[in-house]
DNA sequence: TTTCTAATTGAGATTGAGTTTCAATTACAT
DNA sequence: ATGTAATTGAAACTCAATCTCAATTAGAAA
């Protein structure tokens, strides 16, 4: 894993006045070591499996100070537990979830963009941040349930 | 309240082999008399405040009917609770969120949804719902906060 | 290197939305 | 009017997420 990253995340954490804990070293590279979507629990049962022990309040915090200074961010896939990815080299982009199997594709349009940007404009609303997701079947899923 | 939504209603009911209650016709009238957003436990209250008890199980359990029969719309906002609206003259929109003051603008983009198309074409999916919010501050809120 | 202390951790309690259970009740077909 | 399967509500439960607080620790200062 890069250097220079884990060298920012320990900066962010010191100038936040935040300590740098083995418990939050290894959370952050547990979310770096792949660009999946993941959930709090996969996380930490990802880390019970490696021998890392942490509890889930310390990788709830965690993960929420990860998403306060911008490595991971949240993404909402309709279910009931929050979803999170890193940000790491990740262009902005929406979602389509497949209903049946759970498949998550990520696409982005621009148009889709200036278009919310125009109705924003329309509304004198000040966006900060947005969220499009389209459920429905994907391929192989048409094909299963006929 | 229009009788023959309720002859609509009723006729569902016993479609589905389901009994007309007292409770489920109170619910229903509740979730029909007002266009704003709610959920379950507005509902909830609102009927005490009315005098007319039913316990919350029974009101979850005929949301969820009347959204399975297209009475009533999930509506994401956002928050950690499911939103309503019902669907009486609603066309399709999607929603601005002010995160500062809560409140929620609709609004429609023909652009917008045949984009969506054309990236479902792409991609082979099936879309069967969408769902769009952008956050960020509305005008009288963005004076606010200067 | 040792000392000090505010930040951090983890176990377990708690919250809050929503669901389930089951005995008592009831809508409605006959 | 009767019989019975559907329904109700109180309370127990689930599940993700948050909070509490005593014990531990990172890392600044001596």
């Amino acid at each position: 894993m890069d250097k220079r990253l884990i060298e920012k995340f320990k900066d962010t954490l010191h100038s936040n006045g935040m300590k740098c804990t083995p418990e939050r070293l290894s959370i952050f590279k547990e979310v770096y070591s792949s660009s999946e979507h993941f959930d709090a629990d996969e996380i930490y049962f990802r880390m019970r499996n490696e021998k890392k022990r942490v509890s889930r309040a310390t990788v709830y915090r965690t993960l929420d100070m990860l998403v306060e200074n911008g490595f991971v961010s949240k993404v909402n896939v309709g279910t009931s537990q929050v979803h999170f990815e890193n940000t790491l080299a990740q262009k902005h982009h929406e979602h389509l979830v497949c209903t049946n199997c759970g498949k998550i594709i990520e696409f982005n349009n621009n148009i889709i963009e200036q278009q919310q940007d125009k109705v924003c404009k329309e509304y004198g609303f000040m966006p900060t941040k947005h969220n499009l997701i389209i459920f429905g079947l994907c391929d192989k899923c048409q094909l299963r349930k006929g």
